[in-house]
DNA sequence: TTGATAGGCAAGTGACCACTTGCCTATGGT
DNA sequence: ACCATAGGCAAGTGGTCACTTGCCTATCAA
């Protein structure tokens, strides 16, 4: 649902985290907490970064596979596509005068 | 700032607005509140739809211009282009099996 | 089996946000 | 001048949301 896109993109923390897994997917939850610290400098506790993650994922931006005792965790970028074209026109192409 | 385009879009409200002015642009705060309320069942007062304007306008979404004793209300899709491509990756087209 | 690592569940808190209400200013018509 | 219309300012309120804290489960290594 383009809603929750929209929800989940109003985060600034969340769409750092969509940054980290658009440079490297399948990456768990503690090395994108480790992440947010050392390169964002966010200090969060692990569960908010988890509480995160389940935002983004019920907003299908983030796919997330179990494997043994790690859970990896991709973005999916599709339903961004198309959440913003609805409100554009087509723009003249700029005349140099 | 990309900052303010997300949280003005984070609002349902606000995107109904979007949906009006992308149909006509040059409403007055008066009209957008009819509207909201004839084709979207929005019952809001002035204020509700004043203050969304205003976060509207301060991501530049909208321009207002004043004339007289109206002040006409525009779309800027502009800030919207680029908002989303930083997440965007090339997609393998889809080959049928 | 014990301990360490990766993650989950649930309740509590504080801040922000959407919305209302009441009052005020300014422009235009008659 | 009067009144109606279009809009603005400011304080107050309720609900949502981000974040924390404490405890619990599950997997792997020694």
């Amino acid at each position: 649902m383009a809603e929750d896109v929209f929800k989940a993109l109003a985060d600034p923390t969340r769409r750092r985290i969509l940054d980290e897994l658009v440079e490297r997917d399948g990456q768990t939850l503690f090395e994108i907490c480790a992440r947010l610290v050392t390169r964002h400098g966010l200090g969060l506790s692990r569960q908010a970064v988890s509480q995160h993650l389940a935002v983004l994922e019920s907003a299908d931006l983030v796919r997330s596979r179990r494997q043994g005792r790690y859970k990896y965790h991709d973005l999916n970028s599709e339903p961004l596509e198309h959440i913003v074209t609805r409100w554009l026109r087509p723009r003249a192409p700029e005349s140099n005068p």
